[in-house]
DNA sequence: AGTCTGTATTGACGTCCGTCGAATCAGAGA
DNA sequence: TCTCTGATTCGACGGACGTCAATACAGACT
């Protein structure tokens, strides 16, 4: 439930110092983008962008599949799907207990994500 | 050449300052997850991420089309196409000058996305 | 004007994505 | 063991995406 296989295998994203500095500093090598553009793909839709916010602001740091379902005019295999969407990318983990399933974001690759797309203060010169 | 229409007329992502909180810490309401997913969908694809990160980090913060394509093993026009897409998102922009075309970041927004994913530091409770 | 180079647009192709209904699986409880 | 509920998987459909070759456009230089 709580596996995931593809790209991530390559690079740790559990890690929690970011391996990349940001995007604006040195060129994203192919490698780097290639492990890194999933998670952003990931996030390029609007429910899933509200899923994770949901699960990631959710008091105890979790949420229940029970509780994200009823906020979206989606069907739960609709849901379902983009659930599976985050946690293949990384970007959420999923833990059964009893009859609901309860998902909950992984902050690594969210200060990774974060941390790349981070600007230089505009220099006052 | 610079102009892009679409969903970023909604809101101003050109502000200075960040309009939303993280998304860890309220949730992201429906209508901004509607603007911010086609930025992150942007981000999305290998290519584009190197793309904009040759351009964010280039000297001069602007790079030329000329530059920027022979990185990749691709055709011109899937590059433009690439460029297209970035610029649509309102990523980056675009200006001609003479023969070359010149593309540079646009802060603000990547500010903007960073923001969103920040996470706080782990409490050492 | 004519031509050359750099960039963008068009049209087409195969693939991937978001959505749904139907079927299936996993536990809980009678 | 039956059934009920919550969640996922499967199969299908329409639309969007990434790529290319061919074409068109924009400046620069003859």
């Amino acid at each position: 439930m709580s596996k995931q296989a593809g790209p991530l295998a390559l690079v740790d994203l559990s890690a929690e110092t970011p391996c990349c500095p940001p995007l604006t500093q040195r060129r994203v090598p192919a490698e780097t983008a290639a492990v890194l553009a999933p998670a952003f793909k990931a996030l390029g839709d609007p429910v899933r962008l509200r899923l994770l916010s949901m699960i990631a602001s959710a008091e105890g740091g979790e949420a229940c599949v029970c509780d994200l379902t009823p906020a979206f005019d989606l069907t739960g295999p609709t849901i379902s799907h983009h659930l599976k969407t985050l946690r293949e990318a990384g970007l959420v983990d999923a833990e059964r207990r009893g009859t609901w399933v309860y998902y909950r974001a992984r902050p690594a690759i969210l200060r990774q994500l974060a941390a790349l797309l981070t600007v230089q203060p505009t220099p006052a010169a």
